[in-house]
DNA sequence: AATATTTCCTAAATTTTTTTATTAATTAGG
DNA sequence: CCTAATTAATAAAAAAATTTAGGAAATATT
């Protein structure tokens, strides 16, 4: 981003906070001509248009040819100019972690999946993870100057106003996205990881114009992303959606929060992985049984998901047991939020019908008919990458919130 | 309210939005300062003295007096005229109706409890309600003409957007509010009871300032209000709340929504009651064993919560016991919402600390500390008036939303 | 092909809102 | 009791936004 077009937005700025809306508008709703701009955002036809003149005069915006309407004029189209600015999205995984670089209109120009990187939570492993960010950057085709944002998604508790985290880098006074920014040079942002697949999937993931709704993921842990009224729901400490230690078993697992009885240790990724191993110790028998016979440890989520996907019946079994377990507790989540849309994500949803179908099941027994009859319920469309684009949308938005 | 005040805030009227924006801010604030209101409205200094003086004009605000400050020049205290608009709450309960007026500052000038009614799904049921609100009206200090709304809470199904009610006086094509108008000359609303009660707390329970608020209603069934960033959450049709019917237990009750294994089936009034007709029968003692062995039926949760606070051992041994199982799935929901206050209402509520005690316990037990740290869990001070004023809150508020 | 109709966009006039400067009211301290 | 310091309210000037009216670009109709 120029240094014209930053002032421009910078807080207290003349018309900046206008500017930002119309930002946000486009971001939302794509391309729109001056009349939809006008309504949208309850101001006068003259003003928008000279609103839109002096941006596309900085840069930020770009004359996109005329609207095909049936009658009368046609419309001019006003959208965000993609070389404006630049932004980087940084997913952390187990065992990796993946980059991502979108421009200004929010095309993934170029992403790179699983860069070897092994999550240390010390400032050792900050300062390794920097690097890697640092390198992306430097081979990346975009100057380093024109990259104004990088989000990075955290696993945990994460304030993303304040910029602590909580679980992950937890170092030193200052808040870790003041750190981030020294050690690459690069304004840093971060955020919950579930939070930003369930806002990739909301900007991102064909399911436009939904206002309210809730984003499961499925991964090791249970999470749950909520949107209310089209804006990120956190809660009073920024915690909230901890749909994994719902207690709801009288099961003998401890779960790693320290609990008993934790949905996260009935429907999980863990809790498929600790099924299959007792499943497999008692005997029975799957494509897994000598892996787990060898390493149980080194059996990952996705060995397993290939496994279902080979169709080993033990995997689906698990699966399905576990898909109506966690159906159950969403169907209550329907009654009680009444969303229009529920998504199915995480690692565990690349199983595809196998995990979404005893769900639906489960949500069509255990839910009100009444509740659930306008609620959509569907398999993420980002799968892995939900993480990544999500990271990558949040650094976008984030430079024009206040 | 006079025509003049209502044309000044009728939608298209020029200024309208902002003179109801003030509204708002002053029904949520209390009496405030010129500066204060710039502030909150982010208008300057002149546009708020000039709207002021407008609207003291034509009788919508009143000058307060002068506040007292350290130093400086003392600023004038603006604030709503009580006299200028009255309102009308109506809650209908099982076996009666509650009747309530205020006026534009939000007093209960006049309240009138468990009026003979027995609510009947039907035209005459309907009929007869709009005679009970007829005469209250005749009989009350205010003239007619000054009443600008009447708000009825209704259980079940209700649309307040469109003025629908499906489970109560569903009857012919126009909506209910219309019909209601018709049947009393009176502008009237709808809405659901939790809802009300949930809003009635909000503004007038001692929970001032508190932004993020769920609202517990233990009656004879379970309801769960929701304010989300100050705003009452409805949900994408207006059925958001329905936490009475979460999917729990294995038991074999079955509840009046059809299903099995319903919270309510063992955390409410009727699970008590049912609880308590159980254990008589099989031979404890209670103080209640004879009015259950003449008709159950007869015995209503108000003789219930009277023999608690009559330290009755069998039903405090129920109400506990009730309250922790409450308490469990209240732990989910703090740790979903995360959220500032609960509050535990209904009629239920009454019991007080037999109830609240093991439901704070449960509470610790169950939910992540993490979460629940920041989260105040308080029995409802309005208790059985909450419906009530909720219902004269709603009637007040809905004049100015759009 | 000419005219009517529809819709979009722009320019000037009007209205509204904000800035800036000034006056008013109050307290603290000498 | 007077003056300095502080904050509130007001008035006039400046800036910004909206309304109104008219021209421009496109399609439909005669």
């Amino acid at each position: 981003m120029t240094n014209a077009i930053f002032k421009s937005l910078e807080q207290g700025s003349k018309g900046a906070l206008l500017r930002k809306r119309m930002i946000a508008h486009l971001i939302l709703h794509g391309n729109s001509t001056i009349m939809e701009l006008s309504k949208a955002l309850d101001l006068s036809v003259p003003t928008v248009t000279k609103m839109i003149d002096e941006m596309c005069q900085l840069g930020i915006l770009n004359e996109f040819g005329k609207m095909e309407t049936n009658e009368g004029r046609h419309p001019h189209l006003y959208g965000l100019n993609p070389e404006a600015a630049y932004f980087l999205g940084v997913d952390i995984k187990n065992r990796g972690v993946n980059l991502g670089l979108i421009n200004f209109n929010g095309d993934l120009l170029e992403d790179h999946m699983n860069i070897p990187y092994q999550p240390e939570n010390s400032l050792e492993g900050l300062k390794s993870l920097c690097q890697v960010i640092n390198e992306f950057v430097d081979n990346c085709q975009v100057e380093r100057n024109k990259i104004v944002n990088v989000n990075v998604n955290l696993s945990g508790r994460v304030n993303p106003e304040s910029g602590y985290s909580y679980s992950w880098f937890n170092l030193g006074e200052q808040p870790l996205t003041v750190t981030m920014s020294q050690m690459t040079g690069l304004h840093v942002t971060i955020d919950n990881d579930t939070r930003a697949m369930t806002y990739g999937e909301y900007l991102r993931g064909n399911n436009q114009a939904k206002r309210d709704i809730l984003f499961v993921n499925v991964s090791w842990g249970l999470g749950l992303g909520i949107i209310i009224d089209g804006k990120i729901y956190t809660g009073k400490s920024g915690f909230a959606g901890e749909f994994g230690h719902t207690p709801v078993f009288d099961n003998e697992v401890i779960c790693h929060c320290g609990k008993k009885g934790c949905l996260e240790t009935e429907a999980s990724g863990s809790a498929v992985h600790r099924k299959l191993a007792e499943r497999i110790a008692a005997g029975e028998n799957s494509i897994l049984a000598e892996a787990f016979g060898n390493d149980p440890q080194g059996v990952t989520i996705e060995t397993i998901i290939d496994a279902v996907n080979r169709e080993d019946m033990l995997c689906i079994e698990i699966i399905e047991e576990v898909g109506y377990k966690l159906g159950k507790q969403i169907a209550g989540l329907i009654n009680l939020f009444n969303p229009e849309l529920v998504i199915i994500g995480g690692l565990l949803s690349m199983t595809g019908d196998y995990l979404l179908q005893p769900i639906r099941t489960a949500i069509r027994k255990h839910s009100l008919q009444m509740v659930h009859r306008d609620t959509h319920v569907v398999l993420s469309t980002l799968t892995n990458k939900a993480g990544l684009i999500g990271a990558c949308m949040l650094a976008r938005s984030r430079t024009f919130d206040d």
